[in-house]
DNA sequence: GTCTATACTGGGATAGAC
DNA sequence: GTCTATCCCAGTATAGAC
């Protein structure tokens, strides 16, 4: 029963870090104190417990990307909520936009199915929160919900991929405070 | 002389498609119609011969994009020059926005290095375009010229990585217009 | 310069004992 | 359920012939 689960947080670790191409069984096993057997009796194999990892994550980010923008009162609140929370170690990365670099993920229905489906729900999440601003006046009448969602998300996955590239995370804050100064702009 | 040449093509075109640590020497080696020795008579070895091909990606990357940033009468419409440039194949990805991923990337100082630069550069122009449009009354006054780059090179990138996760280059196109859509907000 | 053959390592997965 | 031993394959790199 704990073994299952020593193998999963084992995963998620692993994958977040050097994500799920180099990340070996061998690794997981040794991190989960878990022999070879272990693991092949509780998934079908390296994919299925990568899987499971990523259902995790993603039960996780739901809560705290809909914690977040929750918590305000104006729309440009929300979404600041959202882009500022705690991102664990920025230079790590996002547990999932790493993943959709990797053609093994894209290859893989099952992986590629739940990495695909968190990111359309947060761009989901996001346009609910700006159309909701649109309507109550707080933004210009035009600006478009979907496409000002996407940016926003474009914008905090894209600050990860700068920081790591400067090795610095101060990128990551000036392209999450540059998308806020824009759509404070964009205020009605 | 050909030989040298063919190897680091095959290295750029398979690097853009697999990753650094996915691409092995077999497959280049294929690609170019070389033998091994070939290889290891031109190069160190796999990472040399990976920074070649980075450095040449990042020579075309630059005249690509100072043509772009450098076509337009106003600050908006060279970035919009800029986040709209023939993005050939999105759904491939940036060539340097993967390999940021990668830790053996990250790991080798040669490569990540050449990584580095090249957004650096990148984040750099575009201050220099907005910093120029503040100046000359075309944006507010108070916009951050640092920040607002950062913003529109993560929005660049993270549209990548939307797409890719979705497998729908629209979602690309969302974000780009998004983010020039919140800029033309920020005008004076 | 370029090839083929080979060495060595580590990957994912299975078999069978406990 | 879990372990150890083992298999097969692919990776990078080297040696030595041409």
């Amino acid at each position: 029963m704990t073994t299952r689960d020593d193998l999963i947080e084992a995963t998620r670790e692993l994958m977040w870090e050097r994500g799920y191409g180099a990340t070996s069984p061998r690794e997981i096993l040794d991190a989960a104190g878990a022999g070879k057997g272990s693991m092949y009796h509780h998934f079908q194999g390296k994919e299925a417990l990568a899987q499971a990892a990523i259902e995790r994550n993603s039960e996780q980010m739901k809560a705290q990307v809909g914690a977040s923008l929750g918590s305000g009162s104006s729309a440009v609140e929300r979404v600041r909520a959202y882009l500022t929370r705690d991102h664990e170690a920025v230079m790590k990365g996002c547990q999932f936009g790493r993943l959709v670099q990797e053609p093994e993920v894209i290859d893989s229905p099952a992986l590629r199915t739940e990495v695909g489906e968190m990111f359309a729900w947060i761009r989901g999440q996001l346009a609910a929160v700006i159309t909701d601003g649109v309507e109550r006046g707080e933004f210009r009448a035009d600006l478009d919900p979907v496409r000002t969602a996407a940016a926003v998300a474009a914008a905090l996955q894209g600050g990860y991929v700068l920081a790591r590239a400067a090795q610095n995370a101060a990128v990551f804050d000036d392209a999450v405070e540059g998308v806020l100064a824009l759509l404070e702009a964009a205020r009605a």
